[in-house]
RNA sequence: ACGGCAGGCUACCUUAUCGCUCCGUUACGAACUUGUUGACUUACUAAAGUUGAGGUUUCAAUUUUUUUAAAAUACGAUGGUUUUUAUAAACGGGGAGGAAAGUCCGGACACCGUAGUGCGGCAUAGCGGGUAACACCCGUCACCUUGGCUUAAGGUCAAGGGCGGACAAGUGCAACAGAAAGCAAGUACAGUUCGGCUGUAGUGAAAUCAGGUAAACUCUAUGUGGUGAAACGUCAUGUAAACCAGUGUUUGAAAGCGGCACGCUUGAGCUGGAGGGUAGGCGGUUUGAGCUUUUGGGUAACCAAAAGUCUAGAUAAAUGAUAAGGGUUCGCGUGAAGUGAUAACAGAAUCCGGCUUACGGCCUGUUUUAAAA
RNA sequence: CGGGAUGUGGCGCAGCCCGGUUAGCGCACACGCCUGGGGGGCGUGGGGUCGCAGGUUCAAAUCCUGUCAUCCCGA
């Protein structure tokens, strides 16, 4: 099984994003909501996600850098979950909503939980 | 012993699994193909949605998806051929700070015309030294504060502070008190060479004294061109170098990033309207006023010489996660054992020298207080 | 990366440039009066480390230096 987490996995390019913001749609499984769009990419790179810490809520670089990191870790060994069930490009944008700091294995927990309702919203999208 | 102040050092470690980034090696690699593919755009096919007209399923506009075709290249990914070979990876190594922070100063570097003249603006301010430079650092003096000794005044020693040119150019300001706070007046007492001459008292921070005040305007001396890596160089850039209005071409538009004027350079566009397009890649970029050690010079800041050494380079932005063990410090505990928590402040963005602020631990010196001798 | 502004009672502001006698204004708050009561009006009163620290000065909200916080702008 691959947890790497390559330069062509990750979300990039400020056109893309702009999109995806303006014509995506959501998840959410507080405190993470995820931001989707059916896409696809010059690389042909079938998943690209971001991470996002608000400086709204945490003022320090070195907290947003922890959040990112834990995130991060938590999206790269849970990916499969989604990889191996899903058809199609995605982009994905995965935001940190609480105000408090999170710890790895809620994190985990949650992240967990995030992709299975994702999957699930994309399969529903499909067959209606 | 606790606390304060000053200075110095340090900024948890090991192992396993997984992951990110850069470099190297295997393998200096080189040449070719108009190879394939990737953004966007245009036309066409089909479907769905929205809006408007119309009035019962038509028309128009527009959006999204889709079929086919056209379509330049840097760059990335991925093939093929040739030269002597090869899986598309493997292995090895490096990877945040003392403040990376605030952006308060000074430089390097780059471009703007090698950037001229005048005015203005800004900065600095005892003296000497250090430095690439500074508003930084070192030394020192006036002066101030505290304490000791001594005294008629005062002097001297120790510690700490020490953002300090000019009011003998001009202008302004001075609450309350006071006769009077600056060109006008003058209280009381005493002295007197009898001159509104001198002294004392009283008010006040300051009282005819070359008065006080420049972290008041100002003056003096010195320095200062501007803009900042989204600087700048380079590769690529299909479609609009089109349309309408105004203005201008040697009687000079406009530009050249100065605050203004002069001067200088370029010399045909510029301004507005309505609209069209947009995508970046590479270099700059980490070898530098570098770091470590030793010796010599200097009170010191610092300088010189020799030897050794290479120490992050990301770009929607890496330097991490989990588990186990150990160490440090703190809490509970009289102590031991044990047990719980656990590094504070904080994250490079062109690079250096300082300043300021935040902050855990250890060491040294000094000092207050308490206890004991 | 660069540029700018603001901190004054519970809230919103003035005063600062050019220092001076008691730091004002509106709303809010408390008490009293007018009314049968409410609303409204009138009167009286309380409430201020002038963000923080240091300095200049006889004297600082005001001048100077440093610092903290908040907000805005350009790319």
């Amino acid at each position: 099984m691959d947890f790497s987490l390559a330069k062509k996995e990750r979300l990039k390019s400020k056109k893309h994003i702009e999109k995806l913001f303006a014509e995506g749609r959501h998840v959410s499984n507080f405190p993470l909501k995820l931001v989707y769009l059916n896409t696809h990419f010059a690389d042909r790179a079938s998943l690209k996600a971001m991470v996002i810490a608000p400086k709204k809520n945490f003022k320090s670089a070195v907290s947003r850098n922890r959040i990112k990191r834990v995130l991060r870790e938590a999206y790269r060994l849970n990916k499969h979950v989604v990889f191996n069930n899903i058809e199609g490009h995605y982009a994905l944008a995965i935001l940190y909503l609480g105000k408090e700091m999170p710890d790895y294995e809620m994190a985990n927990h949650k992240m967990q939980g995030l992709l299975k309702k994702f999957n699930e919203e994309v399969s529903n999208e499909k067959t209606s």
